[in-house]
DNA sequence: ATGGCAGTCTCGGACTGA
C-alpha cells in the first residue's frame, strides 16, 4: 500500500497534474495540502473517476487539506483538537480499514510562521504544541499511523541548499526544529530519513529566481511513522520528477510503500 | 550584478505563501 503526501498548490489549477500523477503513481491513500478551495469548489468527480474516494476539509482562497483513497475511510475528522478559535482549514484526519485492523492517516498543513516578528510565528508555534499533545493522544492507541504532510519545518542544515539564507526564517529557527524534534520525540520516525539520512533530499523548490534550475530547494514535506506503521514500512520516494512537468506544484510529492492491504 | 513566481478571487490588484 502506498500512502502518499503532496502540496497540491491549489487543486483547481492543478487538477490535471495530479490526475496525471494518480494514474503512473498509482497510490493507495493521497494527502493534499493548499486545496485552496471550498469543498464544493473540489473538482471530486475527476478523482472519481479514477477510481478514488475524496474528502476534503477546505476553505475560501486559501489553506485546505484534503484526504484521496482507494476505500472509503471508516471514519473523518476535521480540524486540528485543541483550539475552538482556530478557524484555519489545515487538518483533516481518517481512519482505513486494512487486513487485520485499521491504519489511521492525517494530512497537515502546518503553518509557514513568516514573517517570524508577525502573529503568525506563534500562531505557528502554538499550532506545532497542538499537533504534539494531538499525536500523544494518537500514539498512546498503539495503531499503525502516518502524520503526512506540509510541516513547513526544514529538519537539519542538509535539509536546505544554503543554511545561511535561511537562519531567520520561521521555518529553520531553532524553535521551529526544536517543536519538530520534540513531536518526533513522542516515538514517531520520519520516513524518508529511515530510508536515508543523506542531505539534499528537497521536496519543495522556489518558482522564484530559478530555485528548480540551480536545485536549491528544501525538506519540509514529512511522512512521520507510530512504530506500528514504521514497522511495515518497505520503501520512501520522493517523486521528484513532477516538478518539471508543465504548470508544477512547487512542493513534490513524497510517497511511503507499506505492507498493509486494502480488506 | 540584479531580479527574477504563482494561485485565488475577481477583473485590478491585494493577499498569501516559502
Amino acid at each position: 500500500m502506498k500512502i502518499a503526501t503532496w502540496n497540491i498548490n491549489g487543486i483547481k489549477a492543478r487538477q490535471e497534474n495530479l490526475a496525471q500523477w494518480l494514474e503512473t503513481e498509482k497510490p493507495d491513500i493521497v494527502c493534499l495540502q493548499e486545496i485552496k478551495s471550498v469543498d464544493e469548489g473540489f473538482p471530486s468527480a475527476t478523482f472519481e473517476a479514477l477510481g478514488y474516494h475524496v474528502e476534503t476539509h477546505g476553505q475560501k482562497g486559501f489553506n485546505g487539506v484534503a484526504l484521496l483513497s482507494r476505500r472509503p475511510p471508516e471514519d473523518v475528522s476535521r480540524g486540528l483538537p485543541g483550539d475552538d478559535e482556530d478557524a484555519q482549514s489545515r487538518y483533516i484526519e481518517g481512519v482505513f480499514s486494512v487486513a487485520g485492523g485499521v491504519i489511521r492517516v492525517a494530512s497537515i498543513y502546518l503553518p509557514n510562521g513568516n514573517p517570524v516578528d508577525s502573529d503568525k510565528y506563534p500562531y505557528k508555534l502554538g499550532w506545532m504544541a497542538r499537533l504534539r499533545e494531538h499525536a500523544r493522544t494518537l500514539l498512546a492507541l498503539e495503531e499503525p499511523l502516518v502524520l503526512a504532510g506540509d510541516y513547513n519545518v526544514i529538519p537539519r542544515p542538509q535539509d536546505c541548499h544554503d543554511p545561511a539564507v535561511w537562519a531567520g526564517d520561521a521555518l529553520f529557527l531553532p524553535q521551529t526544529r526544536e517543536a519538530f524534534s520534540a513531536l518526533i520525540g513522542l516515538g514517531l520516525t520520519d520516513a524518508v530519513m529511515a530510508g536515508s539520512d543523506d542531505g539534499g533530499q528537497y521536496t519543495f523548490w522556489d518558482y522564484q529566481a530559478g530555485a528548480w534550475q540551480k536545485n536549491n530547494g528544501i525538506r519540509i514535506d514529512h511522512l512521520l511513522l507510530s512504530a506500528e506503521a514504521t514497522d511495515r514500512l518497505t520503501a520512501t520516494a520522493i517523486g521528484k520528477d513532477v516538478r518539471s512537468w508543465e504548470k508544477p506544484s512547487d512542493h513534490v510529492p513524497v510517497v511511503g510503500t507499506f505492507e498493509f492491504d486494502w480488506v
